[in-house]
RNA sequence: GGGCCGUUAGCUCAGUUGGUAGAGCGUCUCGUUUACACCGAGAAUGUCGGCGGUUCGAGUCCGUCACGGCCCACCA
């Protein structure tokens, strides 16, 4: 059956891709040599919420050509596949959709109901990526796929976690965190994004306590100096963020300010608040900056908050969790002050409608001095787009200053190898410079930290000398952290066996093991209701202050750990970690991790520093960091701009290959790619090339009679010797890009070997050959040269070549399961090449010099060699029926000089005329040769000047010299026979 | 404010130790030759962002400026 004209992409990738699929190429070690050495990536995992991308696509390409290569090579290869749970994101969306069938919101239906949910639905659309990543060929061991919520995950987050904490690495404290007033939880600095907003600068008034006045200078001159002071009673600040005021607890002004100093110490009344606040001095005011004295809000910015501490400022907070003002009932706002009935009218206020109602109060009492517009950066969470809230609240963190070191070193000594080398620069600078992790998040979804609360029972903590309800009182500690629980039962101690320790907690009465002999311990669902539990089995059991004959309620930490915390350790949690598997040995420290620039923070320093901690070893040998695909305008692709192409559209219409050939033609190291249509379907195009060159071959008969040739056959034409040689180049330099990830490199040379070398010329020289005695090589030379571009394209475009492979030789295996080649040089014969230069040169130039002249292509011209040195000759005499052929010659005779009227063509050691008489523009021909010659003269003269130069004779490296000189003589001769060519011109004229 | 990167043909971009600039797409002309019009043949197009320096020689190295972009920090 003859091949359709082009390759059915719609149909095959489906095909191909089963046949992938179900014969478990991707399964590690397929294809493995017998004592291969492993190369192993762990796919950066997508969100389960997610659908692929083009960055996905991009990534993901880069990753299975990395994959197909090795694999081809014989490595024992496995490339993980999985998916990240996604906490905030995934919890937003199983909300939103929750929204939209009029379902019970996620806190009326309460957290269990609510994770039931969320699994359902990953249940039902979690598989989205994955069969996504399918489509684009991505030959994953599938059957290995995992997800950082399930498997060993659980006990591989726990057993870190633990560990970390017993060594003092995590810690538990109240601190100011970014909160997401959205999402009600905190984030991580790295989920903090700056975005610029139109806002104001405003000036408040605050009255001096006490009556004080003093001079305030308010003109200067050219030096600086006042020269004009007018009497104040207040002290003016200004701030971006007036509804904070509420929250003041001092004012801090630069120590030499002069401005101020003498108010250092006093006190000014906080509007509305009629609060007594210190003036403070501090390097933090800025003499430069708004009025140079700055009001402090502890509560409620970070700057302001390390100024509270240094000057030992109250800590006022007054707002809740959703960014509104909480004024009634709040003990430390309402202490020392007496807000006016309008201040509390604030109290439930959104911090946006407080800003307005404050300056409308301001404006009325006459404490505001005056508003500028100005644009300015405001922190924003990454997810939910709303401005952030520093907030005073107890969280989690992660020293991770103290595990940091290795993760610096492994670079810096080369054990891990960050591609390209600035992006090292970008990781040492954010780990040199690393804050604390907060890893703690008020979300659902997620691993629920390891942590079970008690109340303090301990006598002192529980007798109380006033003799009225201690259990209010009572300071809560954590299990893990109290050595009276932890050491004599490994279920608290280590905390691995999750199931066990739901399981012990769930027993209503389980026995508790020494030292609480008799204590019983019941897991209660949060404080209030263990306070509840106790106080129920103190009057049921009427039980002594005995702490070790109590019931025992404790509570979980409700927090859910930042998902990052699990993706950290996706290297050895998909290994089967902390269990001590096979494949943790054989792959683990993996190869290569490809990943986008974004997540260096995010997830690749992470994996360093937990994978270091954890396992004492590097996660990776190499980090590719590879650029953006970004829209035309160069802005990052995104659905909240709409600018995204989606890659499952691209390969529909393209093709699954013409998009990976493109992603990859575009994968120079370390810069964005801007993807265009047209791009895309020229290397679609380039697919259709090489498709009916195998088609070309197919009818011809080229690979009948023999089953698929691991060794070029022995060829004698110079046209198949020359094409073995271009072929083993081709081999040298993909292998050579490909170890050096320049994937765009080992694409154009592909691109330039299959179309510029075997389409272009190759397919065109056999087929006179085909018809000659030199038939047979020729079409075992075709067979292999197909054979290995197919081979050697494989891993670009996987699906085209598979079909090809199966469509045309008698084949052993799938094409995925072909070994790579592995000659080289020696399979490049240099007088084939020089012959193959010569003869395409002379071609190139007679093609050129008719179309100039306007020759009728379908016009077979004689040609006469007037002169041919024997080099030429021979050159001529073997590859004649090629020459005349391509450049439509019917006869070549010898002359001794050129008639009338004829084209000129000069060649290394030859020169050749074309009689056209009649035909040809005298006049055309000879501004043709000029110019031909005017090129060639500009070039003889630099030589020369190079030449002429001692110094470059005696400077510059010999190969150089000699390169100049050979190419002076060349062009000096070429010169000379375009010289006699206008002479004659010019007699016949 | 700190740092990183970019500026090369109309467009998108290559150009690895300094040796005299390339590809794809687009444009123009011609064309149904034993595969391919998702094609073939040919042609045009660059003060390599500006200035200065090192060098026999600079797109390539150094300095500086301009423009563009990114990351980090910063809500007075």
């Amino acid at each position: 059956m003859p091949m359709e004209k082009t390759f059915n992409a719609a149909e095959a990738e489906a095909r191909i891709s089963k046949q992938w699929i179900d014969g478990k190429v991707g399964r590690a070690g397929a294809n493995a040599r017998p004592g291969a050495t492993a190369f192993s990536i762990m796919i950066p995992p997508p969100n389960v919420t997610g659908s692929l991308h083009m960055g996905h696509a991009f990534n993901n390409t880069l990753q299975d050509i990395l994959i197909r290569w090795h694999r081809m090579r014989g490595f024992d290869t496995l490339w993980q596949p999985g998916t990240d749970h996604a906490g905030i994101a995934t919890q937003m969306v199983v909300e939103r959709e929750l929204a939209k069938t009029q379902a019970p919101s996620r806190r009326e239906m309460g957290r269990e109901a609510f994770l039931e949910k969320v699994w359902e639905w990953k249940a039902q659309s979690g598989g989205t990526i994955i069969n996504q990543l399918k489509r684009l060929g991505a030959s994953c061991d599938w059957d290995r796929e995992a997800f950082t919520m399930s498997g060993n995950f659980p006990a591989a987050v726990i057993k870190v976690f633990v560990e970390l904490y017993h060594k003092g690495l995590i810690f538990r404290g109240k601190r100011l965190v970014n909160w997401d007033p959205h999402f009600e939880t905190a984030i991580s600095d790295l989920e903090v994004e700056q975005i610029e907003v139109n806002g104001a600068m405003h000036r408040l008034r605050y009255n001096l306590a006490d009556g004080l006045n003093y001079s305030h200078p308010v003109a200067f001159d050219d030096d600086g100096n006042p020269t004009a002071f007018e009497t104040r009673d207040y002290l003016m600040v200004a701030t971006t963020r007036p509804e904070t005021m509420l929250g003041d607890t001092g004012i801090a002004v630069h120590p030499s300010d002069a401005r101020y100093a003498h108010l250092i110490g006093r006190e000014v009344i906080l509007p509305l608040v009629s609060r007594r606040i210190p003036i403070v001095a501090d390097d933090y005011a800025d003499p430069a900056k708004g009025t140079g004295a700055v009001k402090i809000t502890p509560a409620h910015d970070f700057n302001d908050w390390a100024v509270g501490a240094r000057c030992g400022l109250r800590v006022v907070n007054v707002m809740d969790t959703k960014a509104a003002i909480t004024l009634e009932g709040n003990a430390d706002f309402l202490e020392g002050a007496a807000p006016s009935p309008e201040c509390m009218a604030m109290h439930g206020l959104d911090r946006y409608a407080a800003r307005k109602e404050i300056l409308r109060l301001a404006e009325e009492q006459g404490w505001l001095d005056g508003i500028d517009a100005e644009r300015h950066p405001v922190p924003h969470g990454d997810r939910s787009k709303v401005a952030i809230e520093p907030l005073l609240t107890d969280q989690w963190f992660v020293d991770t200053a103290r595990i940091v070191g290795p993760a610096i070193d492994a670079v810096k000594n080369g054990d891990t190898a960050i591609l390209p080398e600035r992006d090292a620069k970008v990781y040492f600078h954010w780990l040199e410079n690393i804050e604390p992790w907060c890893i703690s998040r008020q979300l659902w979804w997620g691993h629920q930290i390891p942590v079970w609360y008690g109340l303090d029972l301990r006598p002192a903590g529980f007798r109380d000398d006033e003799g009225d309800n201690a259990l209010d009182e009572t300071e809560i500690f954590t299990l893990l952290a109290d050595g009276a629980f932890n050491q004599t039962d490994p279920v608290w101690h280590c905390a691995t066996d999750f199931e066990g320790v739901a399981e012990r907690f769930t027993d209503d009465l389980a026995p508790m093991p020494m030292p609480l002999a008799h204590a019983r311990i019941v897991e209660a669902a949060d404080r209030p209701a263990a306070v509840e539990a106790l106080a129920r089995a103190l009057a049921d059991y009427n039980l002594t202050q005995d702490p070790t004959h109590l019931v025992y309620p404790v509570w979980r930490d409700p927090d859910v750990l930042d998902t990052w915390f699990s993706s950290g350790l996706w290297p050895i949690g998909t290994l089967g970690w902390p269990g001590d598997t096979p494949e943790l040995h054989r792959y683990f420290p993996t190869s290569v991790l490809v990943t986008g620039f974004d997540i260096i923070f995010f997830w690749v320093a992470r994996m360093m520093m937990m994978q270091l901690a954890v396992m004492g070893q590097k996660p990776f040998s190499t980090v590719y960091v590879h650029a953006l695909v970004r829209d035309e305008k160069g802005k990052k692709m995104s659905k909240s701009l709409g600018n995204v192409l989606d890659p499952l559209d691209l390969i529909d219409e393209f093709g699954a290959d013409a998009v990976r050939f493109t992603l990859t033609a575009m994968a120079a190291m370390g810069r964005d790619l801007k993807l265009s249509k047209e791009r895309i379907a020229g290397y679609r195009n380039f697919g259709t090339k090489l498709w009916n060159a195998c088609r070309f071959a197919e009818m011809n008969g080229v690979w009948e009679g023999h089953a698929t040739q691991a060794a070029p056959p022995a060829a004698t034409a110079t046209a198949n010797r020359w094409i073995i040689g271009e072929t083993a180049k081709a081999r040298v330099e993909v292998d050579a890009a490909l170890a050096g990830f320049r994937f765009d490199q080992a694409a154009q040379a592909l691109h330039g070997f299959v179309w510029g070398k075997v389409c272009d010329w190759y397919v065109e020289f056999a087929k006179p050959l085909f018809d000659g005695e030199k038939a047979a090589e020729t079409r075992a030379t075709m067979a292999w040269v197909l054979d290995q571009c197919m081979i050697l394209l494989h891993p670009i475009t996987p699906f085209i070549t598979e079909e090809l492979w199966a469509t045309t030789g008698r084949r052993e295996k799938l094409l995925v399961h072909t070994g790579w080649p592995e000659y080289g040089p020696e399979l490049i014969d240099p007088e084939a090449d020089r012959e193959m230069t010569w003869v395409t040169g002379l071609i190139d130039d007679i093609r050129s010099a008719r179309t100039q002249m306007h020759v009728p292509v379908g016009l077979k011209l004689d040609m006469l060699a007037l002169s041919l040195s024997p080099e030429a000759r021979a050159a001529w005499e073997r590859n004649a029926a090629l020459i005349r052929r391509l450049a439509r010659i019917e006869t070549l005779s010898e002359a001794e000089i050129a008639p009338k009227g004829a084209l000129s063509i000069a060649a290394e050691g030859a020169s050749f005329a074309l009689p056209l008489d009649g035909i040809i523009d005298i006049a055309a021909e000879q501004a043709r040769l000029v110019k031909a010659l005017e090129k060639l003269e500009k070039e003889i003269t630099g030589l020369r000047a190079r030449l002429d130069n001692p110094k470059f004779i005696a400077s510059a490296k010999e190969e150089v010299v000699d390169e100049a000189r050979a190419n002076l003589e060349a062009r000096t001769e070429e010169a000379g026979m375009i010289r006699t060519a206008i002479a004659r011109l010019a007699e016949i004229a």
